[in-house]
DNA sequence: CGGTGATTGTTCGGGGACGAACAATCACTA
DNA sequence: TAGTGATTGTTCGTCCCCGAACAATCACCG
């Protein structure tokens, strides 16, 4: 949505399209300049650094927060990843296939499930991190080091700020 | 990644893990926070305003970009949202059995594929983007008005900077 | 004209993503 | 200790998502 076309140009349109009817353009902003790094962040990351090691972005954010943290149960996997427990089901399938990651049933609970990764899981984990941080850093390139971290700050408080609009709309 | 654990729990681990390797812990913030924002930012838009009329958030997405600017070319369209081709084919044929975008073959150029709106689709979209802009405002609610543009400002630098180095190193 | 190379949208295969429904397990109380 | 309700991970169906290979079309130059 910051293709071609000038952010004038579209709001000229989008104003034409709705009449009169007043609309917050700073917050349609946020949102699609919001999807519009995320995507390219993401789609470039996975070409550059993860497809060498036949990993896609969930795939890694599995095996970093395993990496970090294990033994660690799949649903904090989910928790800190931001996906649903569905989708790491398939995702923790397919790492487990290539022989990264292990799952085993909880002696203390039999419902949970605990995940570590595999000798070949943590070598490639440790050859690979640095070469994903070192990107990490060209991506954020373009933004003073001392902005950095009220960018990371403003996202954050969006996240929060999300989430608990979720978590207290949905009970019903 | 910004779940139950702080963030210097995060970094002490971290650390831990790659031994005395120099890492550039604001660059990670920064990754983790954009995707945590905008995975969240999606789900949220998702289960609020888009799930009433049965639409996903790239099928939004396409439908926004041809309600602005139609008739456009497809290949315009992935390019304005961010997606590949193959992608915008399969969210198109969706859209259009549900009646809301009509394709149509151009007369100056064989190759190429035009998208209008349909009367359904119009509508829709008439009612539908008030609504998805209210939502938008609450998301960039904790965030300063003054600041909600230098946000969308770095988060615009971020991808023009990530999609410059993709456009130069496949050239293979 | 005819041929070469580039561009466009589709198809295909594999994986990711989610909500809803489900069986297994646990906690808690009577 | 039996029973009720909550929690956890999996399965299922449906759609999203991409790279690679492909056929159709076009531009350009001889």
């Amino acid at each position: 949505m910051a293709g071609p076309f000038t952010l004038a140009e579209t709001e000229r349109q989008v104003s034409e399209r709705l009449g009169g009817l007043p609309l917050d353009y700073a917050a349609m902003a946020v949102t699609s300049n919001l999807f519009r790094a995320a995507n390219a962040v993401r789609n470039h990351l996975e070409r550059s650094v993860l497809a060498q090691h036949n990993l896609s972005w969930t795939g890694f954010v599995v095996l970093w927060v395993t990496w970090i943290w294990e033994p660690i149960e799949t649903r904090q996997i989910a928790l800190e990843g931001g996906f649903s427990k569905a989708t790491l089901t398939g995702v923790l399938t397919t790492l487990q296939d290539r022989g990264w990651v292990t799952r085993e049933r909880s002696q203390a609970d039999g419902r949970l499930v605990l995940v570590r990764l595999t000798d070949d899981g943590r070598a490639m984990m440790t050859e690979l991190f640095p070469e994903f941080n070192l990107e990490e850093q060209h991506i954020s390139g373009p933004i003073d080091v001392a902005r950095r971290e009220e960018l990371a700050e403003m996202l954050r408080l969006i996240t929060v700020n999300v989430e608990k609009a979720d978590s207290t709309i949905p009970p019903a």
